[in-house]
DNA sequence: GTGATTGCAAATCTTTTGCACTAAA
DNA sequence: TTTAGTGCAAAAGATTTGCAATCAC
């Protein structure tokens, strides 16, 4: 899929989202969805982009990250201050927060039964129910 | 109950968790227990605090509010990146986050059915499940 | 006294912003 | 050519830390 053509899924991408394909987003996009479902931060992502070759300055990764959010290709999630991860599933799921090392995995959003939900406050409607599962590593 | 021995409540909540009795720590805990359920930046007890004509500094607010944290008597609930807040409510509930403003509202426990939960990856334990549902004001 | 706690300022870390330069349409 | 995107360095926040002074026991 990505032999001949490697960038031409990243272009589709891109343009589906309006998003004028630069060079740098072309390479971004690529790193974050070609590898499945992932959870980088800034930070992560701008290692990899400079392992891979890539020249891209951490301004311009946090700017196309935040650009890439409002689009709709990524989800942010929160789970500590000050660090923030994207994520790149952006279907209807939940997570698993490993305390220890702050690592995120997904749960698919049918392994949780949310059968019921509250109203919202007056004047507000739902927009997204987010599930995080806290565990500990045991000692084995 | 708060007349004659303004401090009492204060100093035994903070006796029960073996924490000195100082004099930031006592009224930092009656700013944030004496009103209720709460959910407080450090910024926002700060200002609370100096407001209350009580000296503290802000290193010590976060000092504080993490040693609480650790001792159970606050829950840190993270939303945005960069601003944590402290929730005085340490039992079993959930929060509505306000997306516009960043308002963190109780739900609780018995409001949301979480009917199944998912098995937590290999060598772990379920700590904790938070809910957060996110609301948006709706033009009204 | 002795060790825990505090305050202050400086340090750290993550994220955002201003602005000149470059590239896409 | 016109507008969007990029890089850099600086700014802005939030939180933590080192260390001397202070307080609880």
């Amino acid at each position: 899929m990505s032999g001949s053509r490697p960038y031409a899924a990243a272009l589709e991408r891109l343009k589906r989202h309006q998003l004028r394909p630069t060079r740098q987003r072309l390479a971004l996009v690529k790193l974050l969805f070609d590898r499945g479902d992932r959870h980088l931060s800034a930070d992560q992502l701008h290692a990899e982009a400079a392992a891979a070759g890539v020249r891209v300055s951490l301004a311009t990764i946090y700017n196309t990250l935040n650009q890439f959010t409002a689009a709709g290709l990524l989800r942010e999630v929160v789970v500590e201050p000050g660090r923030a991860f994207f994520d790149t599933n952006v279907s209807d799921h939940h997570h698993f927060l490993v305390t220890e090392t702050g690592e995120l995995l997904d749960i698919p959003a049918g392994d949780i039964a949310l059968d019921r939900l509250p109203s919202p406050p007056d004047g507000t409607a739902i927009d997204r129910v987010d599930v995080i599962v806290r565990v500990a590593k045991q000692p084995s």
